[in-house]
Parts: C-alpha cells; structure tokens; sequence
DNA sequence: AAGAAACTTGACCAAATGGTCAAATACCAC
DNA sequence: GTGGTATTTGACCATTTGGTCAAGTTTCTT
C-alpha cells in the first residue's frame, strides 16, 4: 500500500480503505494538498505542524487523526508524488522514433515542472536531505527503470539511430533540465525579469530543451535545421526572450 | 560589506575588521563551515544552532556572540557562497572559441558541485523557499551578469560561430546539468549502484554534459566525432556505466 | 430510534529551540 | 604588571513544536 516507508500510514488505521464514507478521502486529500505546499517552501524540518493545519483549513488535531506524525504525513506526500514521477518515461520505448520519443518526454518533464512545482521541490528537498525516506525507492524502483529506459537508448544507438555519449547521464541531465524550472523559477524569473513563469517561459524552456538534447544526441530537431557553424545566420529565438 | 542582508553581520559589531587578532576570523570560519553543512542538510528551517554548535565543537553561545542570530548566520553563509557563484562564468568572453569557452564552463561548473557540493545545496535550498534574502541578488548582479554572457553568446551566433536557441535557458540549462551532481547526488548514486559519486562518475557527468551542449549547439566537441545518425556505431560509452 | 463507529477539536504537556546574560577567563597594549 | 577589551560558556527564559486526550458531535448501520 505505502512504498516509501512503514510509518507512512500511521495509527489507529485498520483497513478502512474504502469502508467508510468519503469525508475521509476528501479530508486527506485537503490535508495532502496544504502538506505539499509547505513541505515544498519550507522543506521537512521547516514545515510546522499547525502551518499545515492553517493551510488546510483544520485544526492540527486533525492531521494527526489521519496522519498519525508529521513524518508519516511526509512520508505519505512523498508517496503521493511518486506515483506520478516515473510515468512520463513511458514515451521511451523501442519501437518509437528517438527523437520523437525523447522530445515527448522531455516536454512531459517540463509540463510536470509547470502543473506541479510543488511536487518537484518535496522531492528535491528530500534529495537535498540525503532521501532518508527514499533510499530505497531510488535503489530498486527507480534504478530499474532507469536500466530498462537506458537498454532502449543503447538499442537505439546499435541501430545507429542515435548518437548518446552515456545514456544513464544523458536521462540524469534531463531531469535536471526540466526539474529547474519548478525547484529554481524564483532565480530564472528574476533573470529573466519576470514575476512569475507563465507558459511563455515554460514553452521556451522546452523548446531549448528539446533543441539542445536531439541535436547532442545527432538527431535533427523536427522544424529546427541546424545549419553548418560558418554560415551566416543569427540566433534562433523562440516565443521570447 | 554584506550583500545579502542588511542583518547578515549583526549585533555588537563596530568594526572588528581585522583590528582583533585572528581567533575571530578562525572561529567565524569554523561556524561558518558547519553552518554551511548543517544548512546543506537540514535547510533553513531544519537546521538547529545547538546542531550547528555540536558541529563546530563550540557552545551555543558563542555562535550567538559571532553570528547574532540563527538568520544572520544564514546570511553569511549565503554570502560567503555567493561570491565563489558567479566566478566560473568567466570563461565566456567573445574572444574565446565557443566551443572552449562553454565546455570549460561546463567543466567548471561541475567541479565545483564535486569540491563544494554543501554549498550548492544551501543554494538550491534558498531558491526552493523562494528566495527570501536572495531576490536582490538574482534580480541584480547575477541578472546583469546573465546579460553579459548572454550578449557575448549572441555575438558568437550573430558570426555564425554557433547556433543556440535561446541563450539564456540555455545558460539555466548548463546550471541545472552541472548543479545536479551537487543537489542530487544521492539520487544520482543511488542509480549509478556506487556509494557516493567520485571522480569517475564526475568525469562521465563533464563528459556528458559538455557533448550534450557543445553538439546541442552546433559545435563538435574536442576528440568527439560526431558521425551522421545511420552509419552502424555503438554507444561512445566513457569512463563507467 | 438507538447504538456503534467515525470524526472533530480545544485544552493540555513535555521537549526542543532561539536567544539572553552575567560571571569568568584569555588576550593585549602600555 | 595592570587596566581594558575581547572571548567563552553554563545557566536561564519565553516561545514554539510535535503529539496526546477525552469529551463532544456527526454519520452510518440495523
């Protein structure tokens, strides 16, 4: 049921799954919502209790009929959260177009980045902590399905359909590209001298992203030449700047 | 003096500079270097000043007596991170080839998340909370100096010297390579199957990252040939897996 | 309707935390 | 040496924090 940890569902629990109403559901859901949000702005030991509570709408006594500990609650957010992270991989498969694939996948990264900044920060946030609740998630499920999705791009590459120096770092760098514009927006939207990023940005950002990983990996962007450095041309620049 | 916050250096001081002998800069030195750590693990929020304390091997109160309070300490850190953040862009000037120019960008940047990776951390800590005593910063000095490279990136591409889509998400993307062996290093690892990441993995992640780019912006990297997708090749694989 | 189970919540508690202070000690210029 | 300044540190304090609890209210089940 919980894959992060044993403490993740706590307390007085015994199998109330769907059993009872769903003002249980509802009320979880609410509390989950307002835990990810502050453990995202404040990380694990800067999140209170009572702030949670406040976001929620309910008093504290409640998280803890729930949730049992703050650190079940976390362990439940960060459950939450990775029920989705590794779905976008899917578009890496075998039978797909290197570059259509990669470029799908990497856009879904980036439009995860934008629906769910939230998400990205707990998760980054417990990275940063030394993932004491995630050790295992990372070595087991994360690891194999990394190595499954590495298996395809060395296929890939046999064929000679693509160009990758190393598959596993080339997956690592585009988490990276794609994870800095939940975890870093307040530093590129003061950069970029903007308030907040808006769709604008994001698309640029994909844009720039896409561009970058095809053609490092020797495949042709779909609607970008690349035309030979030496001939005269000016920069490529997308929505904005 | 301080450039973070106008509280960074706080409470009784009037200009102790370097009047006193050193016991003062060795001892603001030592807390400094725990806080770093204690911060990088813990973040703000989590962080204790009886921890920072025990990690410094010194009594609570003297950090008081340094650093004033728990923010002010934070401050300094903060600080003393920010003046090593800005020095690697250096090898960006418009005499430079670009394709060195940005690969020892490159290489420099993820040096500096192996040889300092706490202070990265504190770093993507303070962006994840929003920035609180950083917005000046970005929105300033780190801005401009965006600016800058970005101005001499334009002018290689205005010669037809590369071919870059968006510069500056293209500098936003090399930070979020690089950074990523610093702020993820445990997620990294824990994929990679080793213990911690060391010098081989750090030199697989340079490898990558400067392909990646230098290809991804038209360039061909050092001793990497970059052959047309269709002819038979295996993957250019380097140090380790 | 009635009894049971699920849910709510204000009041409370012990521990931890940031911060203060004053007494004691080390250091330094003359 | 001696007086003054800088440094050290244990003891102390107010507040916050995670967590408990028991008395109440609501919601199902039969």
């Amino acid at each position: 049921m919980d894959s992060v940890s044993g403490a993740a569902v706590s307390g007085q629990d015994h199998d109330r799954e769907a059993v009872t109403g769903n003002i249980r559901q509802v009320n979880r859901e609410r509390i989950l919502q307002a835990a990810t949000t502050v453990f995202a702005d404040a990380g694990f030991g800067g999140a209170t209790m009572l702030g949670i509570a406040n976001a929620a709408g309910l008093p504290k006594a409640n998280l803890h009929y729930y949730f049992g500990t703050k650190q079940a609650l976390y362990a439940a957010v960060l459950d939450n959260i990775l029920t989705v992270w590794l779905d976008a991989a899917d578009a890496i498969v075998p039978e797909r177009d290197p570059a259509v694939a990669l470029a799908d996948y990497i856009r879904a990264k980036i439009e995860h980045s934008r629906r769910f900044p939230q998400a990205s920060k707990v998760f980054a946030s417990e990275m940063m902590r030394g993932a004491p609740l995630l050790k295992d998630f990372l070595a087991h499920r994360l690891r194999d399905r990394v190595d499954a999705k590495v298996a395809v791009i060395e296929g890939w590459a046999r064929q000679g359909r693509i160009v990758v120096p190393n598959p596993r770092h080339l997956l690592f760098q585009i988490w990276a590209m794609t994870q800095t514009y939940a975890d870093f927006a307040v530093q590129i939207a003061a950069v970029l001298g903007v308030e907040t990023l808006g769709p604008a940005e994001f698309a640029a950002a994909g844009d720039t992203a896409v561009t970058l990983i095809l053609r490092g990996c020797g495949l042709t962007p779909p609607g970008v030449p690349v035309p030979a450095p030496g001939s005269r041309q000016r920069v490529e620049t997308a929505t904005q700047n």
